[in-house]
DNA sequence: GAATGCATGGTTTTT
DNA sequence: CCATGCATTC
């Protein structure tokens, strides 16, 4: 029954064969790492347009980056030369959301209420919004803070709830504020008209509840629907997917529920399951053999994961060669451990094995690459370091973007403020004098800016002409003239300038060059970031003037850090494990292999109520360690500093899950001393001399000391919980039991609470109250 | 209204 | 340790 003739199968295993050929209905691929998903997607999309004959436009592709979509595009390209893939619709669920919302300006203004010339704000956008609607709601920013404000609405947002639905099912008061606090911060994006980035899926899905001539379009125009990194969509995305998918039903998801590590952001794996039941027709396909790894990593990884207790038991397993053992080494401190991973890779360099760019550095917090970093330094091997301080996110480049954005979009308050408090035409326009201009705003109901407009005279007359203009103090009057002259004469230039241009006019005219001219390092720095800025937009020169502005700000907004990952030859990666998801290199070190830092400490803070970001965590390092192809090494630090001090480090837990065979450890027996298997406190300054190292053949005893030492010491007299009794936890409030496990001691009870999803916590530690 | 100095607390991870 | 934010001072 396979058509076996067709080219494009050639090279794959029966399995992916039967995912490429499985062309109609609802698909659900489960594929383990290294398993061939991307060839099977591209070759899949290649054989809908090369062999089934449908028009490219057809098809929808979302990916978990730009970068990956654009990869993927390339190679099937490559696949059906010459064919053409134009109109192929391929990106980030986010773009895809965009363009929605782009392509209909018309029914988004008309349902939605936003202009055409809407702006994305990004996280720091969105936190300085956040804080105003707390302090609006007149509550104190430093207790309601606005970090963990932002994270409960965006939570709500990812399961489409409103304001409304949030305000109706408070049960504590910081619920309420909350509530509030995302009506206020709501309220303040539609008037700076403006959008977050959970809105970029929300918002489509209810146009298309308004407008359901709209979706039915969409859905006619797609008919084939594929969604890669499946395991990491939440619930907006699985509605926005599966309405999209509801007419043609040919939906083909490819993910892997162990490499799902973005919980945080809502990620539900529960998608999968709703995925079998919303389609109980679906052909499900395992792809399990791995053609990326040596065995050794493979088998490591393999045991790795299946610690885990949440997951479907399944087993990845490869034919390729046994290879080398896994390096596993302890060093004294962070220093240590960044000297020995750049001398390891100087090493690997210049034997002729390895080249730098076939390497890379993982790490779970980005503050780890600062010391690997430093390490480099000292070398001439080139490295290039993925996240950390995003360039966007730069105060100097930010401040210049302001400009940009506040001249797209006059409603965006956030832009004109953030250009009074930074930029020089606002020395001297205080907070007094901006109110008296938000007052004149509000009263004339009236964007900010024309406050400032109609302070200075007009070349062609304006509807701010019959207006009287507001009244300042001397000193605001004298700040108002100068900054409306600005951007009138910036309005003006935009009209009849290319981006470049305008860049050079904004950065002249508000006399923001000029603040470069210390002539120190840093200032030098900085100049240097913005005026890459320029050079960034001079590629829109060839871009429809009508439209450059508008592409330049989106594509600023949608940009992620791997996206803007060069290809570049000859360079050390060095990335956390959460972007490194989907890449993969033949050298792989995972740094900081500890307890505090994987698993960040936080999940272990956590594991007594909720075992759910410790098993995250495992996934991220399963993640990190399936990156490897050839080459696997494992550092931690017996001591390292944090906070400016010092502290002991021990292994990380998750160690003991690897075999001894597939490991060469090498490990600072000398300053390990105490019975308890623990590291001895080893002094600063001493540290050199005691690396000396020995070698031995097995993980040391000490993990396995350390994990006897996690189990609970105290016996407790539990309830008797049964699956279906209602129950309430002080943080996830109400929920209902789904599963009550007997275990040693103790309960472990699965509740599938309202507000925060299913969780499996241990009955001892967890307080809950049954509700009668 | 701006510069300087002190206190505070924060690091998970990102489209 | 560092960056940020606030208070004090001019």
């Amino acid at each position: 029954m396979l058509d076996q003739s067709s080219r494009l199968l050639q090279g794959l295993n029966p399995e992916q064969q039967r995912a490429v050929l499985t062309t109609e209905g609802p698909v659900l691929v489960v594929a383990g790492p290294g398993s061939g998903k991307t060839r099977v997607l591209t070759h899949r999309i290649a054989y809908l347009i090369q062999e089934k004959g449908v028009p490219p436009y057809q098809i929808l592709a979302v990916t978990f980056t730009n970068k990956a979509a654009r990869e993927m595009k390339e190679r099937i390209d490559r696949l059906v030369h010459g064919e053409g893939t134009d109109g192929l619709v391929m990106g980030t669920f986010h773009s895809f959301g965009v363009r929605v919302l782009r392509q209909n300006p018309g029914l988004v203004a008309d349902k939605l209420q936003l202009q055409p010339n809407f702006l994305i704000y990004d996280t720091g956008d969105q936190l300085e919004s956040v804080k105003r609607a707390i302090i609006a709601l007149n509550q104190d920013p430093k207790q309601v803070t606005p970090r963990r404000m932002l994270s409960r609405i965006s939570a709500a947002k990812s399961v489409l709830m409103t304001p409304e639905e949030m305000l109706g099912e408070t049960q504590t008061y910081d619920d309420e504020i909350a509530a509030r606090v995302y009506k206020e911060y709501e309220k303040q994006l539609r008037g700076n008209n403006a959008v977050d980035f959970d809105d970029l899926l929300g918002l489509p899905i209810r146009l298309f509840d308004q407008a359901p001539e709209l979706l039915e379009r969409y859905q006619e125009q797609f008919r084939y629907i594929m969604v890669d990194e499946y395991q990491d969509t939440n619930r907006v995305q699985y509605v926005l997917i599966s309405a999209l998918a509801d007419y043609y039903r040919n939906l083909f998801v490819v993910g892997d529920p162990d490499q799902s590590i973005y919980g945080w952001r809502q990620a539900d794996i529960k998608n999968i399951l709703d995925f079998e039941k919303d389609y109980p027709d679906l052909t499900q396909i395992h792809l399990e053999i791995n053609y990326r790894s040596t065995q050794r990593i493979v088998q490591a990884a393999d045991r790795l994961i299946r610690d885990n207790t949440q997951r479907i038991d399944r087993r990845i397993r490869t034919e390729n060669a046994e290879g080398e053992p896994i390096a596993l080494r302890e060093l004294a401190d962070q220093n240590h451990e960044a000297q020995f991973i750049v001398s390891e890779i100087r090493r690997l360099i210049s034997t002729g094995r390895f080249q730098a760019e076939e390497i890379a550095i993982m790490y779970r917090t980005t503050a780890q690459s600062r010391v690997i970093e430093e390490a480099f330094r000292v070398t001439n091997i080139p490295y290039r370091i993925v996240g950390g301080l995003r360039f966007y996110e730069r105060k100097e480049v930010r401040d210049v973007l302001a400009v940009l954005r506040l001249l797209h979009n006059p409603a965006d308050q956030l832009s004109l403020e953030r250009i009074i408090d930074n930029l020089p035409i606002g020395r001297g326009f205080g907070p007094k004098a901006l109110e008296a201009a938000v007052t004149w705003a509000t009263l004339h109901q009236r964007p900010t800016i024309d406050a400032f407009l109609a302070m200075v005279p007009r070349a062609i007359p304006s509807d701010l002409d019959d207006i009287e203009p507001p009244t300042f103090s001397n000193q605001g009057r004298a700040g108002a003239e100068r900054i409306g002259k600005v951007l009138a004469g910036l309005r003006e230039k935009q009209q009849t300038s290319t981006l470049a241009e305008l860049f050079d006019a904004i950065v002249h005219d508000t006399g923001y060059r000029q603040t470069f001219n210390e002539g120190t390092e840093e200032d030098l720095q900085r100049w240097a970031n913005v005026s890459e800025l320029r050079s960034d937009l001079e590629r829109y020169d060839q871009v429809d003037p009508e439209v450059a502005l508008a592409q330049y700000l989106e594509q600023v907004s949608l940009i992620a850090d791997v996206d803007s990952m060069e290809d570049d030859r000859g360079q050390v990666t060095l990335i956390t494990l959460h972007s490194a998801k989907g890449l993969e290199y033949p050298v792989v070190f995972i740094a900081g292999v500890e307890e505090n830092l994987l698993p960040i400490r936080r999940a272990i803070d956590e594991e007594p109520f909720d075992k759910t970001p410790m098993e995250e965590e495992r996934r991220l390092f399963y993640v990190g360690v399936t990156r490897a192809e050839k080459l696997l090494y494992l550092t931690y630090a017996a001591s390292r500093m944090s906070y400016g001090q010092y502290s002991q480090g021990a292994p990380s837990r998750f160690l003991q899950s690897i075999p001894a065979e597939t490991v060469k450890a090498v490990t600072r027996q000398s300053s390990r001393t105490s019975a308890n298997g623990r590291l001895s406190g080893v002094q600063k300054g001493r540290l050199a001399q005691s690396v000396s190292t020995t070698y031995t053949a097995a993980p040391s005893p000490s993990w396995a000391e350390a994990a006897k030492a996690s189990e609970p010491a105290v016996k407790v007299e539990l309830p008797d919980y049964q699956a279906g009794m209602r129950v309430f936890h002080a943080k996830f409030g109400e929920g209902t039991i789904t599963e009550a496990l007997p275990r040693r001691d103790d309960i472990e009870i699965a509740v599938s609470f309202k507000l925060h999803g299913d969780k499996r916590l241990m009955a001892s530690l967890a307080k809950l109250d049954i509700i009668e």
